[in-house]
RNA sequence: GGAAGGAUCGCAUAGCGGUCUAGUGCGCGGCCCUGGAAAGGCCGUAUGUCCGAAAGGGCAUCGAGGGUUCGAAUCCCUCUCCUUCCGCCA
């Protein structure tokens, strides 16, 4: 959610940016309900007032008639006043954040810009396979099974797959806990951020309707599963119950940035994806992710972004993984975000590169609905600023790593940083 | 799933329809006292919102939402969370 008193100042800026966005947003009809709203509070407020002086005391048989009057009054402009505010809630929640001016402006996929392409894709002695028939050949991948289990967009992971992607999370775990290799990458890069570690938190999987919505996460509803009993959702990523998990607290500023390592499952219907990505494990409704989610305050919000996506990008190498980091152009930005990163794996077997990774940087979006704040040192509280961002989604991952990874006989070599975990150097 | 109790200002507590503009203690900040400190004394110590250039003022908030009343922290209803006991359970 935006500020009011932003939004009144900047009117014309916020209407130029949601022609770039192609939000539908009505600045207009916004600030003139704000207007509205504003006077009948002034209303609502003085009739009050009036009431509760009126009402001190013992008062006398033709105050209280006088004050029963005022009552009835004050219940019809209250009545009013909730339409308006109901009307004008609603508006203001639909208003996408503003966009950093950096931002390439774009319609949709096709305006992001390619910041830089990292690693050259692998030469291959032979043709190389796509993940699905590489799963399937050496008993890593069964979909077939786990379609007439659960459906379309299932899959049994099995064998070494499975032992790979705990390498993986025990890799990015000794990594983000390790503050000296934070260091290292803040020097390096040359970042001005704190090298405090990441906490790991493993999340809960279902969220309340009401605080996905204060996350701005719930829309659209097609995508999200719901569990109707108990009037809970799924998550689609741990970000969900994440970026709550300091609603209603105010943070001291000498305990930012906080940084938190999510563990979970996500679950997406992909209600909006009929027939793409079938085959394999591109596209499920389940799977496993690792995720960023930080704290700071606004000043270090964009440069945390930085430092994530430097780490996002360390990890990649780590694996040995060609890829590129995509900026994403306006038109295709989440509603939340004020500046959003992708990353692009590139995968042999479709020969393209295919999105990975995202990197969310929000300001004060989400944490202003969420009431996160932050005790600035000069005794200011301000709204926290709030970074997301992809550490691995894991099923894509171990696509990545197979389809890279692979040898003329299907089967599949493991990237270094992983080889102690898995105790192999091949499977 | 059943039964009972609870949620008040950072923390602890008082509060049982008007004197609550929510008291008290602790904590925190300032000042006094002191060579300095402790103790003691005095003062201050929430958030949101609206009006205002500011000073300041209005309104709202005692877990959340609704209701009764001229008037609600206090009475009624619904919900959420916490605690205890019983049952079930990885």
């Amino acid at each position: 959610m935006l500020d009011i008193k932003y939004i009144r100042d900047h009117r014309e800026e916020l209407k130029e940016n949601y022609v770039h966005r192609r939000a539908t947003a009505d600045i207009d009809e916004l600030l003139a309900l704000d207007d509205k709203r504003r006077a009948m509070i002034a209303e609502v407020d003085a009739l009050r007032s009036t009431r509760n002086h009126g009402s001190k005391g013992r008062p006398s048989d033709t105050e209280i008639l006088r004050m029963r009057q005022i009552g009835e009054e004050i219940k019809e402009k209250e009545a009013e006043l909730q339409k308006i505010e109901e009307k004008y809630r609603l508006l203001l929640s639909r208003m996408p954040n503003r966009i950093h001016p950096d931002t390439p402006i774009g319609n949709d996929e096709a305006g992001n810009v390619v910041v830089r392409t990292i690693g050259n894709p692998p030469a291959f002695s032979f043709p190389p396979k796509e993940h699905w028939d590489l799963g399937a050949m050496r008993g890593l991948i069964d979909t077939e099974r786990a379609a007439k289990v659960s459906g379309s967009r299932f899959a049994y992971l099995k064998s070494d797959l499975v032992r790979l992607q705990f390498a993986l999370i025990q890799h990015v775990l000794s990594f983000v806990t390790n503050e000296p290799a934070l260091k290292r990458i803040i020097k390096k890069q040359k970042l001005g951020v704190s090298s405090r570690p990441f906490t790991p938190v493993i999340p809960p999987v279902m969220i309340r309707p009401e605080i996905m919505q204060k996350m701005a996460r719930l829309e659209p509803k097609e995508e999200r599963y719901h569990i109707p009993s108990d009037d809970l959702y799924l998550v689609g990523s741990a970000e969900h119950t994440l970026g709550p998990i300091h609603m209603d607290e105010t943070i001291e500023e000498k305990n930012l940035p906080i940084r938190y390592l999510g563990y979970s499952t996500a679950f997406r219907r992909e209600a909006g994806s009929y027939g793409k990505d079938t085959k394999g494990i591109l596209r499920l409704h389940q799977f496993d992710k690792l995720e960023f989610e930080s704290f700071t305050t606004a000043e270090q919000g964009e440069e945390e972004q930085n430092f994530l996506i430097a780490l996002q990008e360390h990890l990649m190498q780590s694996l040995g993984i060609p890829y590129r980091v995509v900026r994403k152009c306006t038109g295709d930005m989440g509603a939340p975000d004020y500046r959003e990163f992708d990353i692009e794996a590139w995968l042999p077997g479709q020969k393209t590169y295919r999105e990975t990774h995202t990197s969310d940087y929000m300001t004060d979006y989400q944490s202003r609905r969420l009431n996160i704040k932050v005790k600035k040192e000069n005794g200011q509280t301000e709204f926290a600023h709030m970074n997301d961002a992809t550490v691995f989604a894991i099923g894509r991952t171990l696509i990545a790593i197979m389809e890279n990874y692979q040898k003329h006989d299907g089967r599949i070599a493991i990237p270094k940083v992983l080889q102690p975990y898995l105790g192999k150097k091949i499977v």
